[in-house]
This record gives C-alpha cells, sequence and structure tokens, in this order.
DNA sequence: GTTCATGCAAACGCTTTGCACGTAC
DNA sequence: GTACGTGCAAAGCGTTTGCATGAAC
C-alpha cells in the first residue's frame, strides 16, 4: 500500500516524505472519516506537527488525493477522494457510517437544466438520523 | 410575514422581541443561505450584536426554525427549515444557488437497510460545480 | 543547488462564554 | 417578579501565516 502512495505522491507531482506516507496511512487504515486532530493523535509517536498536517491535508485536496467533507462539525473532515462514499450521521452520539449508493446523476442532471451552472464536479450528500443504540434511549 | 413570525416563536416557546423578528424578517426577505455576518450587516442600523446573532441562530436551529447548512465554507450558513431545498455551489466564485427537486427517498431507504441506523431525519445534498460566468474565463 | 516540506511561534477568524443589565410575559 | 434575551468584553478553538531550517529531488 506504502508503495501505492509514493506512487501517487509522484505522479501529482509532490515530495514523497515519511510525513506524507504516515497521514496517508492512517487514511487507509482507517476507513472512515478523520479530522487534523486525529491524524495528530494516531501519529502521536512520530512528532510530526499539526500545522504540518493542516498543511498537508490542503496540498492532497488541492491534488485530489483527498476530498474534504461537509459533516456538519466544527472541524474539517476528510476522506480518500478514490473511495467514494456517503454518510449516515448520528445526530444524536456522533457515530458517522458509511454507505456506497448514489444515484445522484439524475438530481444532478436536473438541477444543471434549470440553472446558471455550466457543470457539475461533485457533490456532497449526508444522511441525518439516529442510530439503533441511541434510539434504544428515547421512550 | 411578520405577523406568522410572531405566532412561530410563541409556539416554539420562544419570546417574541423585536431583535427576533428583525432576524426572521432577514431570512424572508433574502431566500438565500446566509450566515450571521450577513444578517449583523444587514441589521447594521439596529444595533444588534453580533453575539446576540449567533445565539438567537442556535435557539433557532434547536427550536427547528433554522436550519444548518453544510455548505464547506469557513462560516456557518442557515436557512429557514420550512423552506427546503438543495444547493449548486460554484467552487471558483462561491455563487450559491438553490434548486428544488429531491428524489432522497429512496436512497434514505437503500442506506438504511443495511446500516446500524434505525431512521434518518433529515439530509443534506450540495452539488459542486462552476456557474456559467466562471467558465467562461477558462480556455 | 533549487525547490519544496517541516517546525515553531504567533496571528487570525469564527464562535462561545461569563457576567451584568434589560425586556417579555 | 421570574425567566429569558441582550450587550460587552474576553476567551476558546480550529486553522492559517511568516520565517528559518531541513530534506527531497
Amino acid at each position: 500500500m506504502s508503495k501505492d502512495f509514493s506512487h501517487m505522491l509522484k505522479e501529482k507531482g509532490l515530495k514523497n516524505t515519511p510525513t506524507r506516507r504516515a497521514i496517508l496511512d492512517v487514511f487507509s487504515a482507517d476507513c472512515k472519516p478523520v479530522n487534523a486532530e486525529y491524524i495528530h493523535e494516531k501519529l502521536k509517536k512520530t512528532g510530526i506537527n499539526l500545522v504540518t498536517i493542516y498543511r498537508t491535508l490542503e496540498s492532497f485536496e488541492h491534488a485530489g488525493i483527498l476530498k474534504r467533507l461537509s459533516l456538519n462539525k466544527s472541524s474539517a473532515y476528510y476522506e480518500l477522494a478514490a473511495n467514494h462514499h456517503h454518510h449516515l450521521i448520528c445526530t444524536d452520539c456522533g457515530t458517522i457510517e458509511g454507505f456506497k449508493e448514489c444515484d445522484i446523476d439524475d438530481v444532478s442532471r436536473k438541477a444543471l437544466k434549470d440553472s446558471k451552472f455550466q457543470m457539475v464536479s461533485g457533490h456532497s450528500l449526508e444522511l441525518f438520523g439516529m442510530c439503533k443504540k441511541c434510539s434504544k434511549f428515547l421512550v
């Protein structure tokens, strides 16, 4: 997997450093949206600076390696762009679960038709609800 | 319209103050997502404090009067909850355009089926792309 | 050797909190 | 009169920036 990352970095014109490989490893280890603080915690032993993580996340997003999500949380969450999917987010405990299904093309086409927009290049779809655990605590 | 707002506030157990009516008026005047700073600017003459706007937005969201959006912007955007729709967001200039179409029920049902979730109570769907104006400046 | 990546400290912007006063009910 | 809304000042938190050093190519 790390080999793939080296290749990916080279391809995007980004320097292949241990720090960057370590950050990408976090994404491939945990297939869930993560924020800068989480990565910092996971890589605590390495002493990688939080600022570096922010800068890396930004350049990865710019290079199309990561995708920044809109999860209505106070910090920014990212995940590997190649791994496109959506999320169920529990409004009570914050649990996030992914799902693949996404028939957005139809919706996109209809939305574009009567708009001032030329094209749609991406989308964000998040479902908010309650997980089974939390709903047990209701009446 | 203001009369409706008075009624709405009473219904939700919130006190009916001039400040709150003024904030709701901004939402009904401009049918677009707005942030605290925008409201503050619009109500500049009244001298309403920015902090009050933040607190009001929070209590309105809690009461279900407003909905907080996930637009990948640095500040939080809100719109009237009753006026449910989605957005096209230009990744270049930030223009936001609304659209009504939303066949999410099907997607929700499929996503729920194999999940650890009990129910879906809301969703967020945003399309990112480029508006016609910005796409003109490309090659 | 040049360019880009990293660390440190400090600044920044949006948002929240504490406290005192004021207003709706 | 009581409970809640508002303003002011200050703090909080996630994030960004400037600058000097260090590593990748």
